[in-house]
DNA sequence: AACCAGGGAAGAT
DNA sequence: ATCTTCCATGGT
């Protein structure tokens, strides 16, 4: 059993880290305690449930992060640096908004940050599993798939490994409930990833548009699915997902319109973002949560 | 009971 | 290339 302490030079609103993942029912998060247990595998394949508290009060705090085996700890650490995003500084984000029509948004919401998907395939699957879906039936879905074909261990779920769904029948996630389109895309898209056509790590070394270009081509992988993997599988920072309903009714709701904006609007509200365009996606979802 | 949901494919211009 | 239509399933 290791410690460290991790002291951070940005603001960082850790309290609404948790708010956020505690949506995902599997994932294991106290709020009371201020802490997250994630399950993450090192590269050599060995699975370990690491510890995030905070201890210092937000918008600046301090974590502490635990887990068992010693070796692991500088890998470890790293990977949750990576997930959290520790290193990026969320105050130039915030100064990056001042002047913009979303000023007013960020002063209501300082300091949210890209919290990563645990795992590029997780991150994927999400995606599709979620398309179209209102959010609580979204993660019934997720739960019970992960429930089913995942890996339990103290106290923390891992997802389901490709190799896992890949040989799955449709029928198989049928009977929880998957529609037969969105059977066909999960388990297909597994496939391409066991045999190779799809190889996520090495996707994650290129530029946002060329994974785009990539993944679109995926039967079940839009648009939307590309960039959210973009955004929160890798963490890259200028995603925004115009055709998303979420981003629609929250911009919908600040802009004080009487409609949803058009894709073609949203292209104009969202003069002066880049480079920080998730920042903006990440705070227009948080403000209309409830 | 109709409309919505943190879309996407397939078909039609 | 861009626009419609259909898909599927639960939530409000």
């Amino acid at each position: 059993m290791w410690k460290e302490t991790v002291k951070l030079d940005t603001i960082y609103d850790f309290d609404y880290t948790l708010k956020r993942l505690e949506m995902d029912p599997l994932i294991n998060v106290d709020r009371d305690q201020r802490r997250v247990a994630i399950p993450i595998k090192s590269g050599d394949g060995e699975r370990h449930k690491v510890t995030v508290e905070a201890k210092g009060s937000t918008p600046h705090p301090v974590f502490e992060i635990a887990a068992d085996s010693v070796d692991y700890r500088k890998e470890l650490l790293k990977k949750m640096s990576d997930l959290f995003q520790w290193e990026k500084d969320l105050t130039v984000v915030s100064e990056h908004f001042i002047g913009t029509n979303l000023q007013q948004l960020f002063y209501a919401h300082p300091g949210t940050p890209i919290v990563r998907d645990f795992d590029l395939y997780f991150s994927l699957m999400k995606g599709i599993i979620h398309q179209q879906l209102n959010m609580k039936f979204a993660y019934t879905l997720s739960t019970r798939f992960v429930e089913a074909y995942g890996f339990f261990m103290d106290g923390v779920w891992f997802y389901p490994e490709p190799e896992d769904i890949a040989r799955l029948s449709y029928d198989d996630l049928r009977k929880m409930q998957f529609s037969q389109r969105k059977a066909e895309y999960v388990i297909d898209t597994s496939r391409k990833i066991v045999e190779g056509e799809i190889d996520l790590v090495s996707l994650a070394d290129k530029p946002d548009k060329e994974i785009i270009d990539t993944l679109v081509k995926i039967r079940g992988i839009g648009p939307w699915t590309a960039e959210n993997w973009l955004l929160f599988g890798l963490g890259r920072d200028d995603l925004l997902p115009k055709a998303d309903i979420g981003i629609q009714n929250a911009l919908k709701f600040y802009f004080d319109m009487d409609r949803k904006p058009t894709i073609p609007e949203i292209t104009n509200l969202c003069d002066g973002w880049t480079p920080f365009q998730s920042y903006a996606s990440l705070t227009l979802w948080r403000s209309i949560e409830s």
